[in-house]
DNA sequence: TACGGACCTTTC
DNA sequence: AAAGGTCCGT
């Protein structure tokens, strides 16, 4: 087990901020100031201290900060994405980070958890699923269940659990993917072009063009991957595409959306995710606080 | 292609 | 009712 201390502001890291924010869904909070998580093959005991945070874990200080993407911050990226946005500043400077978690699976089936559903339902469901897989050390949870392990699981004992009908999604995604070549094959998605592992992606069945960019935003670190869910299109139709306020997300608007962003913005566009949704959410506080009903 | 509805269940 | 969608019908 490793100890370390990361000297950092609250303006750069705002660890609730980014830990419940959907990205990632094996962190919990234990009361004021302190947090457990899991991933990968690591868990991480943190505590709040003066200047920064006290880390206890079985990763070392640099799997921590490639988690948390220590090396860039959203104030970088924010000036390119468009400094006249509402909120900006409030935005880029509310500590709030790209997650990069380090195992693709893990991601993959958590995101199957996802679609139609609620952050808390979704974590529930998560850490469910985690409990298929083996202990960790010192009791802290489980490390994810291996594809043959997913494999295995009857659709019924996911429907007990109250999986409902993404039950038969996820051991059914796990043969899929073993069909193709198991672990090696998401990692040759992991390291080849964002286009092929988009494409390879939605042809599981239960995962479509947005579940498909958060897989290849989050666990295939693909900077070009922009997913547009709800709050993202209210952010889009708000900011760029006025045109199409109020209209449903087709197919054809969910591909103009990411291809916007791509062609401004390159491999920092999956940034540009992560900003409209917060900035949805700052919106839609203030919309609620200015116009209630 | 684009639109509507169903889908499991929980939580607000 | 609505939830960080997807699939299957027209």
């Amino acid at each position: 087990m490793n100890e370390f201390e990361i000297a950092i502001s609250a303006k750069e890291l705002d660890l609730d901020h980014c830990v419940m924010s959907g990205q990632v869904f094996r962190w919990s909070r234990h009361g004021e100031g302190r947090w457990l998580g899991i991933d990968g093959e690591h868990w991480y005991a943190v505590e709040k201290i003066d200047g920064g945070f006290a880390v206890q874990s079985t990763g070392t200080e640099a799997d921590f900060r490639a988690h948390f993407r220590l090396e860039e911050t959203l104030v970088d990226v924010v000036a390119e994405i468009d400094a006249s946005l509402p909120e900006s500043a409030a935005v880029a400077a509310s500590g709030f980070r790209l997650m990069r978690p380090s195992c693709p699976r893990e991601t993959l089936f958590a995101f199957l958890c996802s679609p139609n559903n609620h952050l808390l339902r979704i974590t529930s469901m998560v850490n469910a699923l985690a409990e298929f897989g083996e202990p960790m050390s010192r009791g802290h949870g489980h490390r994810f269940p291996s594809l043959e392990r997913i494999a295995g699981i009857e659709e019924s004992e996911l429907r007990a659990k109250g999986f409902g009908y993404r039950s038969p999604r996820i051991p059914g995604a796990a043969r899929a993917i073993l069909e193709r070549g198991g672990e090696s094959y998401l990692a040759e998605l992991k390291s080849g072009p964002y286009e092929t592992a988009f494409n390879e992606l939605i042809k599981i069945d239960g995962i479509g063009p947005k579940l498909s960019d958060c897989i290849c935003l989050f666990a295939f670190d693909q900077g070009l991957a922009v997913p547009v869910d709800t709050h993202m299109w209210q952010a889009a139709t708000r900011n760029f595409f006025p045109q199409w306020h109020g209209t449903a997300l087709t197919e054809l608007r969910y591909r103009a959306v990411g291809d916007y962003l791509r062609s401004r913005l390159g491999e920092r566009a999956g940034w540009a995710h992560l900003y409209l949704y917060r900035e949805n959410q700052v919106m839609a506080r203030s919309r609620k606080y200015t116009e209630p009903k």
